[in-house]
DNA sequence: TGTACATCAGTGAACGCGCGTTCACTGATGTAC
DNA sequence: TGTACATCAGTGAACGCGCGTTCACTGATGTAC
């Protein structure tokens, strides 16, 4: 027998599919906090009793998206790190990189910069613990590398927060630019730039 | 004649006051875009309709709030960049100003960590201002000592913003930490010692 | 392949409730003389 | 100092509305034989 879903399961998730996406749109004008169930079930077009069948509340909806926001953001972020040494031309592209994934997925990276200090501790909770596991692979990157050599492990793991951190922190700037000028988002990308080649000579010289 | 105000005058500060310490409190646990109206008054003791003799919506109180926040933040932040030299007990003295901070004003700091980039466009806007401010008097405080001979206008700014993100960053992570155990907070403080250390490092070999 | 029964995603009516906003008001404070 | 009128912060009733949740239901899909 093939695994492919039954058709009962295949609508099933179609329609869970549609509330978290529905979910996510709503949510560029407003926090988690204010989400209501009839919101987003009227967005979708079910009766609102149909989110109960999927969730048992917007929070728990909220945490469902932390999965999948984080889920695109990690590629990136670890792509980004692991070719984050000193040169000139990596740290532009790991910039570029931040860029292009803003372009491609702004809504996920606006939850999770919003949600990230919002209004609901279980989706703050599982932020949290999702950017402490990149935290640490980003670590690991960090330690293949000729340059981690006699660093203590809580040094690398301080310097893959500071990464993990600023690499947010400009997607953040790249998302509000979104719909601004070339100009200025030629300014974010320079400013980014500059902030990760400092933090880049603060790791070369850390054992000085 | 003296320049008291009447107590009319008088009274409807009180009051205004009182509702924007409702405000800060009810926003410990939710975002500003759930905030009701009723809720605020009802906490305060008030009619509904007071509200409306203060301000104009919820978005409106929240814009009072980053005043009220920021002023507070204010003169933290610059006396601790005023110290953010290379020296360790500097940072050290940094780092512990931002905690006393956090434990002298947690809803302040809760209030723009979670708002900076909340569901209220105006609210956003107000803070992304303020701390915009702080960043070029920082990057005055930045300018006046030795060590930035020879660097540009731009790259100044660019640090003053990576201090004042990271600054708000460690905040953030210390009222995270405010009821966990005393070696939690410790572990705080270590992080953001040695965050503020690299970012020295790369500072001093900025020019190299 | 066909039949009989079980499952369960989505429905729609109903509920009680708190919301933001309007309005005309009250009564203490302020002001002019 | 006293009086008469103006101001205005706070009131309380009323409104229409959308909310989250409950419940018994329907009918397509799944399963056993």
């Amino acid at each position: 027998m093939s695994h492919t879903l039954g058709v009962r399961q295949a609508q099933k998730l179609r329609t869970r599919q549609a509330l978290l996406a529905a979910a996510l749109a709503l949510l560029e004008e407003q926090s988690l906090s204010s989400l209501g169930l009839r919101e987003v079930t009227r967005a979708v077009g079910v009766a609102p009793t149909a989110f109960y069948r999927h969730f048992r509340s917007t929070a728990d909806l909220g945490v469902a998206l932390v999965e999948e926001a984080l889920g695109s953001l990690h590629p990136m972020i670890r792509t980004t790190v692991s070719t984050a040494d000193d040169s000139e031309e990596r740290i532009a592209r790991a910039v570029e990189l931040i860029a292009r994934h803003v372009a491609e997925y702004p809504a996920h990276v606006r939850f999770i910069a919003r949600e990230r200090h919002g209004g609901v501790q279980p989706v703050r909770e599982a932020i949290r613990e999702q950017l402490a596991r990149f935290a640490r692979e980003v670590k690991e990157e960090l330690a293949k590398d000729a340059q981690a050599a006699g660093w203590s492990e809580d040094d690398l793991l301080m310097l893959a927060h500071l990464y993990v951190d600023q690499m947010l922190m400009t997607a953040s700037l790249f998302l509000e630019a979104q719909d601004a000028s070339e100009a200025t988002r030629e300014q974010v990308t320079r400013l980014a730039t500059r902030q990760l080649r400092l933090i880049s000579i603060g790791r070369r010289h850390w054992l000085d």
